[in-house]
DNA sequence: GCGGCATCCCAAACCGGTTTGGATTAAGGC
DNA sequence: GCCTTAATCCAAACCGGTTTGGGATGCCGC
C-alpha cells in the first residue's frame, strides 16, 4: 500500500493525502477524517526510506561501538542501549548501531554524516582527550555525550555522573571506617570517567593526610578476572590493603572472589566498595545489595541521553542541556570497620 | 557530492557513472578508471537512502530486542550483537536495533517488513513454541534464528548449540564425580535453550537411575542474585545438593557467592558447573577458568548468524543452513569428587 | 560499400514520499 | 453583482540514486 494507491482509492491526490496524514492545515477536516480512516483501515504506513529521501531527515539515531584492541565489549553497553532504545522506539526513531574496529571509528561517524544516515549520535565512553568532539563538529552531526571529556565544563551537551564526587565520598566512607590502606581497582584511565574517579579517590586521601600508594592503584579494562587478579595480588603483599574501591560491580565480584579465596570475610576482614551501574543482570528488585556502592542507573542515563538528543534535533538552537547526576551512596554488607591489626601503623 | 554532480564534473551521464561505480559491464575500462579515480578524489559516497529507495534493498539487518516484564536485558545480547555487528560493518550493511516492550514485538517486525527497513532479521531467544516463525514467513522477511524452537529439526535456517547434549554431558561429569544430588539452576524454561538443557539434565539422571527432585530444579531469568538466592535456599535444605549446574556464568557467580557464604569450599565441599557463553567481561585471555563449564562463544555465534543471514539474502534459494554447534566441556576448579558424608544414602 | 554486431554511452522513467506554486470553488464585504 | 479572501485540493518538481530501452560509433566480414 503506497501513498499513491491510497490516494487513488480515495479519489484524492497524493499531495492531499500526504498533508492530511501529516497534519498540515491545508486540508479540510472532513477530508482529513476520511483519509485517516482509510489509512488505518488499509494498514497504510508511509515508507520511511522515501520519507527520509524527501525530507532529508534520517529519523534515526546512530551509536558507534568501537571494539578495542582486546575486543572487549563494554558490559554497561547493553543496559544503556536498552534505555535509549525505548525512547527511540516511542518517538518513531530507528537506532543504528555500528560496530567497528577502533581505528575505523572516525570513518564510521563520517559515513553516517555524509550519507545522512542519522540525525544525530550519542557518543560513548569519552576519553580525557577526545578527538570525536572536534570531528562531529566538523561533520555538523548533532550529538550528546554520555560522559564528558577531561574538561570540567565542556561546551557541548552531555549527561554525566559526578564521578569525582562519588569516588571521593566512597573513599571518605572507607576512611571513616578506619581504613588507611585503600586499593583503587579502576577502569582504563584514558577514559575520563576513570580519570575522574581516581581524582576523587586521591582528593579524599589527601584530605585525610594520606599519601597514595601506587602499588594499590590499578587500571585496566573492567573485567571480572581483572578484579580477581588485582585483589589476589594485593592481598599477598606484606602490607595488604584493608579495603578495595572498584570501578564496576563486575570488577567488585572479581575482588570478592579473591577475598573469599584468601579465606577472608568481606565486610569484616576486608571491605569492598564499588560503583554500581544497576546493570539488569546483577540486580533484582527486593534482593539485598551485595556491595556498598555509589549507585546510578545506566539504563536511566540511556533514556535521558536519548531524550536530550531528540530534543536537540527538534530544536537545534534551544538551550544546551548539560546534566550532572549525583550517584547515591548505598551502604551494603561489604564494608565494615577496619580491623585494628590491619590498620596502618 | 551527488552522483549528478560527479557526472557533470566528468562530462558523463549519471547512468554511466552509476554503472562504472557498481561494476556493470556496459562501461569501458578507461571510462571506469576515470570515474573511480574522480569518485575517490572527491570523496564521493553514494547516498544509501536513495539507493535503498531505488533498489528496494534495505542494506540493513534488523534485531528486535523485546523487553520482558521485568525489564531485564539479556546479558548475552551485547556480545552477540558485537559479533554480528562486525560482520555487518565489513559487508557494508547497517544494523537496526529495535528495543520494544514485549507485547509490541510483532508490530516491530511488521513495521520492519512493511517499510522495507531491513533485508532480514536475526531472531533471538526462541521459545519452545515461537510464534515469530509463522509471522516472519507471512511477512516474507528472511531470517536466521539464533537457537531453535522446540522442534528438533525445524524447517528454517538456524544456528544453535547442542544444549541438550551439553547439559547431559555436564550432568554426567558431575555424576561421574560421585554426585547424586545435583541442582539445576536453569533459565526461564519457556525459552527453548533452557527447556533443552533441562532435558539433557534429566536424561543423564535417568540414565544413572536417579529420580529428579523438583526441589532441586529452579527456573528464572538468569541474574546473579537469582543464582545466589536459589543456592542459598537449597543449601539450607536438610538434604542439600552437593553439586550445582547453572545455565549461565552469571548465575554461577551467584551460586558461588552463596556457597562461600555458607562457609563451603567450591570444588571440594560443593561442585559448580555451568554453561559459559564466553562473555567478554567475564573472560580474560590467560586467566584460569573459574568454573567447570560447557563453553561456546556467543560472540562467534553472532558472527556466524550474521554470515548465514547475509548469504541467505544474497541467494534466497540456496541450500538452507542449519548449524548445531557442540559446546566444549572445560574442566575447572569448581568441581571435584562428592564428599562421602554428603552422598545420598 | 553495406549490413550486422559489439561496444559504449545516454535520456527518461522509476522508487515513494514531500513540498512548491498555483487553480478552483465558496464565502464575505461593499 | 463584483471583487477579495479564505479554504481546498492538485499537478509537477524534487530528493539521489538505479534501471530500462534505445542511439551513436566503430569494426568486422563479404
Amino acid at each position: 500500500m503506497t501513498l499513491k494507491e491510497l490516494a487513488r482509492l480515495l479519489g484524492l491526490s497524493a499531495t492531499t493525502v500526504s498533508r492530511a496524514l501529516n497534519g498540515y492545515p491545508e486540508v479540510g477536516a472532513e477530508t482529513r477524517a476520511r483519509v485517516l480512516e482509510a489509512a488505518a483501515r488499509h494498514g497504510y504506513e508511509p515508507n520511511v526510506t522515501a520519507r527520509r529521501l524527501a525530507t532529508g531527515r534520517a529519523l534515526a539515531i546512530g551509536h558507534v561501538i568501537p571494539l578495542a584492541e582486546h575486543q572487549m565489549i563494554n558490559p554497561i553497553f547493553a543496559d544503556f542501549i536498552a534505555g535509549a532504545g525505548e525512547v527511540y522506539s516511542a518517538a518513531g526513531y530507528d537506532m543504528l548501531l555500528s560496530v567497528v574496529p577502533e581505528p575505523e571509528e572516525p570513518s564510521a561517524y563520517a559515513q553516517m554524516a555524509a550519507q545522512n544516515k542519522v540525525d544525530g549520535v550519542i557518543v560513548h565512553a569519552p576519553k580525557v582527550h577526545d578527538v570525536r568532539v572536534e570531528m562531529l563538529r566538523r561533520l555538523g552531526l548533532p550529538f550528546v555525550m554520555h560522559g564528558r571529556d577531561g574538561r570540567e565544563a565542556p561546551d557541548y551537551p552531555f549527561l554525566d555522573i559526578d564521578n569525582r564526587r562519588a569516588f571521593r565520598r566512597a573513599t571518605e566512607h572507607l576512611l571513616g571506617l578506619g581504613h588507611r590502606r585503600i586499593a583503587l581497582v579502576n577502569g582504563l584511565e584514558a577514559m575520563s570517567f576513570a580519570h575522574r574517579r581516581r581524582h576523587g579517590y586521591l582528593e579524599a586521601l589527601r584530605a585525610a593526610g594520606l599519601a597514595p600508594d601506587p602499588q594499590l592503584m590499578r587500571t585496566r579494562e573492567m573485567r571480572e578476572p581483572y578484579g580477581h587478579a588485582a585483589a589476589a595480588e594485593m592481598l599477598r603483599m606484606p602490607d595488604p590493603p584493608t579495603a578495595f574501591l572498584t570501578a564496576s560491580i563486575i570488577v567488585a565480584f572479581g575482588v570478592l572472589r579473591a577475598v573469599r579465596e584468601a579465606g577472608l570475610e568481606p565486610g569484616r576482614d576486608v571491605s569492598i566498595a564499588t560503583h554500581d551501574d544497576v546493570l539488569s543482570h546483577f540486580s533484582l528488585d527486593g534482593a539485598p545489595p551485595v556491595f556498598t556502592a555509589t549507585r546510578s542507573s545506566i539504563r536511566a542515563a540511556g533514556r535521558r541521553c536519548a531524550e536530550i538528543l531528540l530534543d536537540l534535533i527538534a530544536a537545534p538552537h534551544g538551550p544546551q542541556v548539560q546534566e550532572l547526576w549525583q550517584a547515591e551512596l548505598i551502604p551494603g554488607p561489604s564494608t565494615g570497620p577496619a580491623l585494628r591489626e590491619n590498620q596502618h601503623a
